[in-house]
DNA sequence: TCCTTTTATCGTAATATTGCGATCAATATG
DNA sequence: CATATTGATCGCAATATTACGATAAAAGGA
């Protein structure tokens, strides 16, 4: 079953991982553009954007919040979602020097 | 349950999701991470390295490979695996060009 | 030919993910 | 106070993921 304990690889595979998983369904990639194109949105504006149900939304908002990508605040009745700066950068460095690891022309087989 | 239509998104919304999948867990992280480093591996290279058994290296090499990111080669009894490099470079576009997409100091609120 | 090496695949089990409708809790509004 | 509105959570079902050992398949070597 699913053991792999975290603790058998490093911080920043894990934290790679872990950015990568939020990522890794497409109703979440269209939530963060939405949240990148619109600065803000309320739970309401991006269920009326996608194709799913509000119930499924608030669990992609969750997993997107536990991710650390995006965060919420109360306001009234509703609940304003945005990036979260500061993890948004710490994302976009790690995976920038994730993918720059590889170089031109440099794999030999195939 | 998990329907979620392809044709609900967009192309670069699912490839996106795609190649974050492919990357969604350390194990798989840290396998390309090991080509990266050492240009080319076969599966036993990378079984030594990890903490996990063989027969499940093997199904992250499948998924990598199902991803687009790495491709494998027959050589003899072994298995030649490297980085795709030209999904690679594709995968790397893609996520700067969607990480980017952020404006420094544009979230308003929380 | 027999045996070893190497990797993929099968079978199984545990858990996670995705999705929905229904409902709850909190705040507005009449 | 009654009743919307908004979003989270619950309960459930279907499917996917992760992991392992056992075994199969393919190629090389004695």
């Amino acid at each position: 079953m699913g053991a792999s304990k975290t603790a058998d690889y490093t911080l920043i595979q894990t934290d790679l991982a872990r950015y990568c998983k939020a990522l890794s369904h497409p109703a979440r990639v269209a939530i963060l553009q939405l949240l990148l194109e619109r600065k803000t949105c309320i739970c309401g504006d991006i269920v009326e954007d996608l194709p799913i149900a509000q119930s499924t939304v608030s669990q992609h908002l969750k997993e997107l919040k536990q991710s650390g990508l995006i965060k919420g605040e109360i306001d009234g009745t509703s609940v304003c979602y945005c990036i979260d700066e500061s993890e948004w950068i710490k994302a976009t460095q790690l995976l920038r020097s994730f993918f720059d690891g590889f170089e031109l022309n440099s794999n030999t087989c195939c």
